[in-house]
RNA sequence: GGGCGAUUAGCUCAGUUGGUAGAGCAACCCGUUUACACCGGGAAGGUCAGAGGUUCGAGUCCUCUAUCGCCCACCA
């Protein structure tokens, strides 16, 4: 048989990658509707449906994103090729906060300010932005392979995504799991809005506390990190059971405070550990949650003496004005003087920051849009109840396991879910009012009802992702369970696994069991495969400052998506972290060059052969044959399981050093029928076992084999 | 303050339900064998962090310890 030229060659991933994707895409086989007209899968086959994480349109895709395409690409692939009704839905997330940040920081480089611009003005710019990272995402994603279905692709904030954010609010209004109400938030001075309990982030800093008294006049000191905030004291709060204080309790004192009148009331209070700094806690009930709660208990004032910028509102000269680091400073300053100071020493404290803009966490009361998570209502059960109780029944199961104590833990120990943000881009809160009245609607009921002016955090619109794709647009119902049941797409809900990064587990995956359990009675998919971090050889996590990133745009370039793609799954398990090195990625590639140069031996000694003409065997023969098929049971199982880091690494391991090394080696001393028909029978079948992982050298190859069962290896099916 | 993970060959890591320790890379020796030097053959390399326990048998199960890492937490 005459050899096809590209083999004279070694392998050049980049001649052959670009016009292999384009012929799946064209084929339209990424689509179940069309593998199912064209007769590659039954109507009434097993569904097998995964949506893609939507990578956030904040820029371009790190490794990260690369392994996340790799693990799911392979899982998709596999399950088409096992005959499943398959589909993977591709989308993009608007991420609210994040996108707004990075283009905020784009105009300041030119001098502009949001607010300059407007609110229009500025969401065009966003929407741009948002628009050039969708289609760089895009490419990319079509680089890695990634088998998608990109007729169905989706936005967080479409059209149709924004009525079922507006549905999913306007049920739970209902319902009274959504409430507005004043009280304590996570302000982020910096980035001007509030952000929910996952978003602040704890870091260890070295504190000062200091131990003084009010006043001269005062009966006994307290201690605080915080001087500056006693302005807005209302209580001091002591444990009911502190014989130190116990006299004390009902008394109330006047004083002024660095330039402050302030009244305090002495309290009881359990939540106060008489063993800790002098056992009295000044309460500030604006300022701390904590004595936010101890003021609810007392039925306390609530006195704001910080303001949005993190600027002391009231005090004397030196104060008023003045952020609060430097108050602090007066405050002590003024203390001393007044020899009021008793002790000041360092300490450990844990100080929470905004995980986007990394500023301090000023607490704040505010009036925000919260999620009821305790309220109980389908018999008798919380938005808490039901998330648990779906892992806990087994209904779905989190890989690697152990996630699972993870995922229980922080339920329990869930708060209510502070979902609207100050920002502009996002899905606008779909909250009227007029002279006192609220009203739940997606356009303006007309007359004076004026929008909330808030957005909606951007995990709420996620949280509903593993549905809201699948709802057909001109549909709308007013229940979510007949919106989708009726939706073409509905019969691909529940989806079979959630392949996500552990480290999203909580804003992302808890929230779609959260959102899904409650608005549509069904799980949002039955197994979670939670992937670690890519990191560099030395297992530091990748950052510019380092300058130890690895671009996946470079590595396919260099290498090939399949080197890539190996090099990002084998040997990792879920919930492990890669360090990804030059070397590995280089062992895959020649790896690749391995197959390409098998493959070239096998296709040209192989005239006349064919797979359905068996011949008399030898006995060695049979064993390779024997020994593969064996290998594909012990594969096909570790596929279902999601093993696919072991099968990786075995298919590797077969091929080159028992199908090259051996095999070929036996082979070539004598060309029998007997080897002739081993070796194609064996290289056509790893050719298809390897595709999912090694999508495009494998098609390449394919393409040059005659007297196969399929045009496309990508529809071609899995060896048994 | 709780919880979790890691500790296996020089490096990066596998090791399924307990049954004689594995891979890749690196290093060493040999080989220009017409698929491949992005190669082949060969040899070397480990008291599986430490201590104790269960067992006929432990890298694997239990307890404790050490080091590193991660997550969670309203002690002001």
């Amino acid at each position: 048989m005459a050899i096809d030229e590209k083999f004279l060659s070694g392998y050049e991933p980049h001649k052959y990658e670009g016009d292999i994707y384009k012929t799946w895409e064209e084929s339209g086989f990424f689509n179940p509707d069309v593998c199912i007209e064209k007769g590659v899968v039954s109507e009434d086959a097993e569904k097998f449906s995964i949506v893609l994480p939507p990578p956030n349109v904040t820029g371009t895709l790190h490794t990260g994103h690369a392994s996340m395409l790799a693990i799911q690409d392979t899982m998709v692939r596999f399950a088409r090729m096992k005959g499943f009704k398959t589909l993977w839905l591709p989308g993009t997330d608007h991420a609210a906060i994040a996108t707004q940040s990075k283009v905020e920081k784009l105009l300041e480089k030119d001098g502009i300010r949001k607010h300059d611009l407007g609110r229009e003005e500025f969401l065009k710019r966003v929407e741009q932005f948002a628009q050039d990272s969708h289609d760089t995402i895009v490419s990319q994603c079509r680089a890695m392979g990634s088998s998608l279905d990109w007729s169905r692709e989706a936005y967080t904030l479409d059209k149709t995504r924004h009525k079922a954010v507006f549905l999913a609010f306007k049920k739970m209004y209902e319902d009274g799991l959504i409430y507005r109400k004043h009280r304590i938030v996570n302000w982020d001075p910096k980035g001007q809005t509030t952000i929910s309990d996952d978003e602040v982030v704890r870091e260890d800093r070295k504190g000062m506390m200091y131990t003084f008294k009010y006043s001269h006049d005062f009966p006994f000191p307290i201690a605080t990190t915080r001087p500056e905030t006693k302005l807005g004291d209302t209580a001091v709060a002591v444990h009911p059971e502190d014989s130190r204080y116990k006299d004390y309790i009902g008394k109330e004192y006047s004083f002024n405070f660095a330039g402050e009148d302030v009244t305090v009331r002495i309290v009881a209070d359990e939540a106060v550990d008489p063993e800790f700094g002098v056992g009295a806690l000044g309460v500030t009930p604006a300022h701390s949650q904590t004595d936010w709660e101890i003021a609810e208990r007392h039925n306390l004032p609530v006195k704001q003496v910080i303001n949005e910028y993190g600027k002391m509102m009231v005090g004397m000269e030196g104060v008023r004005d003045v952020k609060v680091e430097q108050a602090r400073k007066a405050v002590v300053e003024w203390l001393r003087s007044e020899g009021l100071l008793m002790e000041e020493k360092e300490i450990d404290q844990s100080v929470g920051t905004a995980e986007r803009t990394g500023a301090v966490i000023e607490p704040l009361p505010k009036m925000q849009w919260w999620i009821d998570v305790n309220k109980p209502i389908k018999d008798g059960k919380s938005l808490k109840n039901l998330m648990l109780d779906v892992v806990r029944d087994g209904n779905i199961e989190i890989l690697p396991e152990r996630f699972e104590k993870v995922y229980f833990h922080w339920i329990e120990n869930l708060r209510d879910w502070n979902i609207s943000r100050q920002i502009w881009y996002g899905h606008r809160i779909p909250a009227w009012y007029k002279e006192g009245e609220t009203q739940i609607s997606i356009t303006s009921p007309g007359g004076n009802w004026i929008q909330d002016e808030d957005t909606l955090d951007t995990w709420f619109s996620s949280g509903l992702w593993t549905f809201s794709t699948l709802l057909d647009p001109e549909k709308y119902e007013e229940d979510f369970k007949v919106w989708l049941k009726n939706s073409r797409d509905g019969i691909y809900h529940p989806t079979t696994v959630l392949e996500t990064g552990y480290d999203i587990i909580f804003f992302w995956v808890a929230r779609m069991i959260l959102m899904t359990t409650y608005l549509t009675d069904e799980i949002p998919f039955k197994t979670v495969y939670l992937h670690g971090l890519v990191r560099d050889k030395q297992g530091r996590k990748m950052s510019k400052s380092l300058g130890n990133i690895i671009d996946p745009v470079d590595v396919i370039k260099d290498s090939g998506a399949d080197a890539l793609r190996m090099a990002l799954i084998v040997g990792i398990g879920p919930g492990a972290d890669n360090n990804l090195s030059d070397d590995k990625i280089k062992a895959y590639r020649k790896f690749a060059n391995k197959i390409w140069n098998a493959s070239r031996f096998v296709l040209e000694n192989i005239e006349g052969t064919n797979l359905s003409d068996i011949p008399e065997l030898q006995d060695s023969h049979k064993a390779y044959i024997e020994e593969w098929k064996t290998l594909v049971q012990e594969i096909t199982k570790e596929m279902e399981e999601y093993k696919l880091y072991l099968v990786g690494e075995k298919l590797y391991h077969f091929f080159w050093h028992r199908f090259a090394d051996v095999v070929i080696e036996e082979c070539k001393k004598d060309l029998n029928e007997s080897s002739k028909y081993t070796l194609l029978f064996l290289l056509t079948e790893q050719l298809k076992a390897l595709h999912p992982f090694m999508p495009f050298i494998t098609e390449e190859i394919w393409k040059s084999l005659e007297n196969k069962d399929s045009e496309l290896l990508m529809v071609s099916k899995w060896p048994n």
